[in-house]
RNA sequence: CGGGGUGUAGCGCAGUCUGGUAGCGCACUUGCUUUGGGAGCAAGAUGUCGGGGGUUCGAAUCCCUCCACCCCGACCA
């Protein structure tokens, strides 16, 4: 490709609107233009990535036995009313009618449709396993879209589903599916890690997340030094203490603490380590709350003040499904003290204490009265035995890893994918069957597998950059080598000898891009480091006189000079190289 | 949805407090010079000052209202 010829929308500046350093990249580099809150333009340099990304996923899904297929994106009310959720999703799905008042979604995902299809197409158990995909864009109506495409509401994303007779297969499929994510990962280059995931509202037996390692990434991961233990935050386990309860030592004291909220400040003011104070948290259930009748029960959450309470993990806890945080008219009302001050002692209020806590003596609360905590307070004396113990808090780095082995650190990750086994729940909703060699009927076990495309490239940038711009992997650059022609227009010594070069590396079949814009030196070389193609060549009338020019990586610190004849060996070469590693 | 903020030329911004009829840098057009790291000079084009309403002789500026977008908290590939 030719400069002249291509349309290069690289900006000087970013937008104001861009905080992360891939959004602003990738607006700076002309890859993508916003058309709205969550929408964008995809500009010609950045599609060619997505089209590099696609084709690896494409290559390895197929190669592990994945059928592509294409399913509309507009989709019938009546089909996600079988599963339930079309009220389920509520907000988050796009609804569209159309001229004849029928009501229609824009699918945020697709298992319903490929449960359609399945269920119609397949009948024996001759015809299983099937793992069907596609590379669809997706649209979800997030409450906040943000970072560009990082999170934006409309997505390309690949969804694949597998089908299989017994759930032996199922892991079969699913194991497939997870190998195949690590080939499509490692070839983008992508420091990565696969972590247990959570289920979700759906069940089924196992997840996966596929986490691209990046400071800016929104979710928590924790991995064990002594294991291959990788799971995410919502899951990791925090284990039971070791050390048992220690026996009381100190009288229940009320304590003076003016103007002190947090456990922070309570226990710097008091000399008392934070790790001997508890964190109260009020919560509802409010079981009854979709009658509209108002039965709400109010919970106690204790965490250790250094610790973070797990929503997640609260959640799954069955007496308090569902939960939501009590309002601060609720706290007063009942405990008759607002938050800042609160403790389990005297209230009455049902407590469901974090493991650790329930291993904790003479600790430090809240006393339900403005300005006042208490010390020394120890369970069974001083207050009951917690009426429920369990694991609410998030793990931290240094704990003990859940499997034993070593302990656990922690790191941010891009979620770019995910694996689930999700067993029968879709197919015994939608009656999703197959006929056995015996001639009995039962539901297929489903797994479903998605990537997200459009993410992948903002992670891809989010590993990959440096002041000047984007880094590009060889496997998903727009283009792989620039020619840097110094002079085009003046020298047609430089011209001819870029043009014979181009020639060349185009006949090798690699896709290099000629620089042939009328510009100074340093508009060329700028634009080809923020666009982040990753090999380039300079020619220049200096070098040419001692009959070289000038090869460097974008992430070499100076060029090395190369004569004229072996210039487009070397980038072969050096993409060769770049393949074994 | 709650909290904070921004909206002025394609992009980045000043001007708003203290009302007087819109400006700077980059980009764009033309010409000359320059030419190995985002050039210089000269000339030029580009604006419903987010929309609507109000106050005023006069509104980018003050008041009301609506909208869009961004950031922080509850969602997911």
């Amino acid at each position: 490709m030719r400069a002249t010829q291509y349309y290069l929308a690289t900006l000087k500046e970013a937008p104001q609107e861009a905080e992360l350093a891939s959004h602003k990249l990738m607006l700076r580099a002309g890859l993508i233009r916003k058309l709205g809150s969550g929408l964008y333009t995809w500009m010609p340099l950045g599609l060619k990535v997505v089209r590099k990304i696609e084709h690896i996923v494409r290559e390895e899904m197929n190669r592990a036995g994945a059928l592509e297929m294409l399913a509309p994106p507009v989709q019938p009310r009546e089909l996600w009313e079988e599963t339930g959720r079309w009220e389920l999703y509520g907000p988050l799905m796009l609804r569209i009618k159309d001229r004849a008042e029928r009501e229609f979604c824009y699918a945020p995902t697709a298992e319903e449709v490929f449960c359609e299809t399945v269920r119609k197409e397949i009948r024996s158990y001759r015809q299983l396993p099937v793992n069907l995909y596609q590379i669809q864009t997706k649209f979800r109506d997030e409450i906040r879209p943000r970072f560009g495409v990082m999170r934006a509401r409309e997505f390309t994303m690949k969804d694949a589903y597998s089908f299989d007779t017994d759930f032996e297969g199922l892991k079969k499929s699913y194991k497939a599916m997870y190998d195949a994510y690590t080939r499509i990962f490692t070839r983008m280059g992508l420091q990565f890690r696969a972590v247990a995931a959570d289920n979700g509202e759906i069940g089924g037996t196992a997840s996966h997340e596929f986490q691209v390692i990046a400071q800016s990434g929104e979710d928590t991961i924790v991995y064990s030094n002594g294991s291959d233990f990788a799971a995410n935050i919502e899951l990791a386990e925090a284990l039971v203490p070791k050390a048992p309860r220690g026996a009381p030592s100190q009288p229940m004291k009320k304590v003076a603490t003016p103007d002190k909220h947090t456990c922070e400040e309570v226990s710097a003011l008091l000399g008392i380590p934070i790790e001997k104070t508890v964190k109260s948290i009020v919560v509802m259930r409010d079981r009854d709350a979709s009658a509209g009748s108002h039965s709400d029960t109010m919970y106690m959450l204790l965490v250790r003040g250094d610790h973070m309470l797990n929503e997640v993990k609260a959640s799954k806890i069955a007496e308090l499904k569902p939960f939501r945080f009590a309002t601060d008219a609720e706290i007063r009302a009942q405990l008759k003290a607002p938050p800042g001050s609160l403790g389990p002692v005297g209230t009455g209020v049902k407590v469901i204490a974090d493991r650790t806590v329930a291993a904790m003596s003479d600790f430090v609360t809240g006393a339900n009265e403005e300005g006042f905590h208490i010390t020394g307070v120890n369970w069974g004396r001083d207050l009951p035995e917690p009426a429920i113990v369990a694991d609410i808090r998030n793990v931290v780095a240094g704990d003990p890893s859940p499997d034993g082995k070593g302990t656990l650190e922690i790191a941010r990750g891009i979620e770019v994918g995910q694996v689930f086994q999700l067993g029968t729940a879709y197919t015994k909703a939608m009656d999703v069957t197959f006929i056995d060699e015996k001639g009995a009927t039962h539901p297929m076990q489903m797994g479903c597998y998605g990537i997200g495309i459009t993410r992948v490239v903002a992670a891809v940038i989010e590993q990959n950059h440096d002041d000047k711009g984007i880094i590009w992997p060889d496997p998903i650059a727009p283009f792989t080598v620039a020619v840097i022609p110094l002079g085009y227009r003046k020298s047609e010594a430089v011209k001819d000898a870029a043009e014979k070069l181009y020639a060349e590396l185009v006949a090798a079949g690699i896709e290099a891009f000629l620089d042939d814009r009328d510009e100074r030196a340093g508009v060329l070389l700028a634009d080809q480091e923020l666009v982040g193609i990753p090999h380039r060549i300079v020619i220049g009338d200096r070098g040419l006189k001692e009959g070289v020019v000038e090869y460097q990586h974008r992430r070499d610190a100076a060029a090395t000079k190369i004569a004229v004849a072996d210039a487009a060996g070397h980038v072969r070469a050096r993409l060769a190289a770049g393949r074994g590693a």
